[in-house]
DNA sequence: CAATCTTTGTGCACGCGTTCACAAAGGCAT
DNA sequence: ATGCCTTTGTGAACGCGTGCACAAAGATTG
């Protein structure tokens, strides 16, 4: 199993729950924010709601990086930053390749999220020789014959596809023999790969389609309590209603 | 057996799942595919292998939505998708707006995943009066001093934040004040909102991150490995850069 | 130094999601 | 019809994640 843990004494050695990890990246940007305001410590009733998760999860989540707080006072915000970027890896240089560069490809090059957290776009690829030797973000583009080449040069081993998803799963092979053992899949395209190599997939338009669900059983309920006490014909489909929401906001995200 | 399936399940959102509703559009883009191989039926197995799951977990996502299959024979897959479709309530027509035309909104709006699954954009708006009256995937770009009129006028109840961190939460405010009820949030932000409201939210950065988690562990475990056997030349996965290990690091800042 | 107050770290229970394994159900051949 | 074969649908067990509630630990005050 890929991203998967086999079996690991979940104690204080390195056995950090993959919903832990996932959870990570909220701490440390909200920390970040707090660093940049010169805040010395924060409480993890202040840091959950700044994160937007249960205080007590936050507690158990930084336990199982160890005891980094102080009780009474709280945690040491330079500090529990080092932490969380040594953990997840960030405190190294971590070089990507972006393979398609199509809309979503150059909105990626352009983001700035990356560079600040250690990551840094080795190389821009497509298959498109007219978009060869063009600058996206800075960054020439390369094309995707030298895609080899390029990996092993900058040891790269975290890949990006943004290609149509009916190139997905070539790109992917070329990445995943070239030495590439992480992937970012934007391709609405179910990859394949060998074991020991992790794959994340982002798609946009299954996001908008769990939306779409409780969307359309918000309108459902709307309509039902309608039923039950008539109302203007006039009134939109819609209505904010004061039902209790589904679950705020769970992380859509899944491995594999 | 035990709860009676009619022709109209009076209350099917009420047994599903969330982790199943998030796995419904990953079948249902499976299905599509089958579908326009002109396939009639297909296996659970089968469907699960080319969604990527397990078979058992994809006939009990099934058995949540109804009996559609059929013993021995499998499932049909036009009825399939046209149950899945109705179930996610792609049958209706969902007018977006997406708020924040930089790289990444202008992205979305090129993408071809949204119009072939019941989304349409309604308007792209940006608070860059520049931008206003500019084409944009062929839609124009709006000021967002329109945005309360563009939603109320085409019903829209589902909006995509792509504007900077900064303006996310206002922007929110907004498209809430004026009906939108489900969010799918780009920036770097924790929004709140009132109950009734669904907000999704998508980081690149995050994802990116937690790739990293596993590659520098990955790493780590290669380095370990290469202490008992001398050196597999083939598979020894690459190291993230010359940089130091995670162990021998220190504190940038150090409490006490 | 002792008392009090604040906040962490965690044992525990609970609920959700996943997976196994198999009986029931339908098709098909004889 | 009958028996065999295939595949679904689901009961049940298991494991993970979450949240509660509280004791332990340290700060702070008198």
């Amino acid at each position: 199993m890929a991203t998967g843990r086999n079996h690991r004494p979940a104690t204080r050695s390195r056995g950090i729950p993959e919903a832990t990890v996932a959870r990570l990246p909220l701490y440390l940007r909200a920390l970040t924010a707090l660093s940049e305001r010169s805040v010395p410590t924060v409480s993890s009733e202040e840091l959950a709601s700044a994160a937007g998760v249960n205080s007590a999860k936050l507690r158990k989540d930084f336990s199982y990086l160890g005891s980094y707080g102080t009780r009474g006072v709280g945690y040491d915000v330079e500090y529990l930053v080092y932490q969380i970027s040594r953990e997840l890896g960030l405190t190294q240089d971590w070089p990507v390749v972006i393979v398609g560069i199509g809309n979503l490809g150059a909105a990626l090059a352009n983001y700035g999220g990356f560079a600040s957290r250690g990551f840094r776009v080795a190389a821009l690829i497509d298959a498109d020789p007219a978009l060869a030797g063009r600058q996206v973000a800075g960054i020439e583009v390369r094309h995707v014959d030298e895609l080899e080449s390029i990996i092993d040069t900058n040891g790269v081993s975290i890949g990006v596809i943004t290609t149509p998803g009916g190139a997905a799963q070539q790109v992917c092979d070329r990445l995943v023999a070239a030495g590439v053992t992480s992937i970012l899949n934007f391709a609405p395209t179910v990859l394949s790969v060998p074991d020991g190599v992790d794959v994340r997939k982002v798609d946009l338009s299954i996001e908008l389609q769990i939306l779409a669900f409780h969307e359309q059983r918000k309108a459902a309920e709307a309509l039902a309590s309608e039923v039950s006490e008539p109302l203007a014909p006039d009134a939109t489909p819609r209505g904010p209603g004061r039902d209790q929401g589904p679950d705020g906001d769970i992380p859509a995200v899944m491995p594999a």
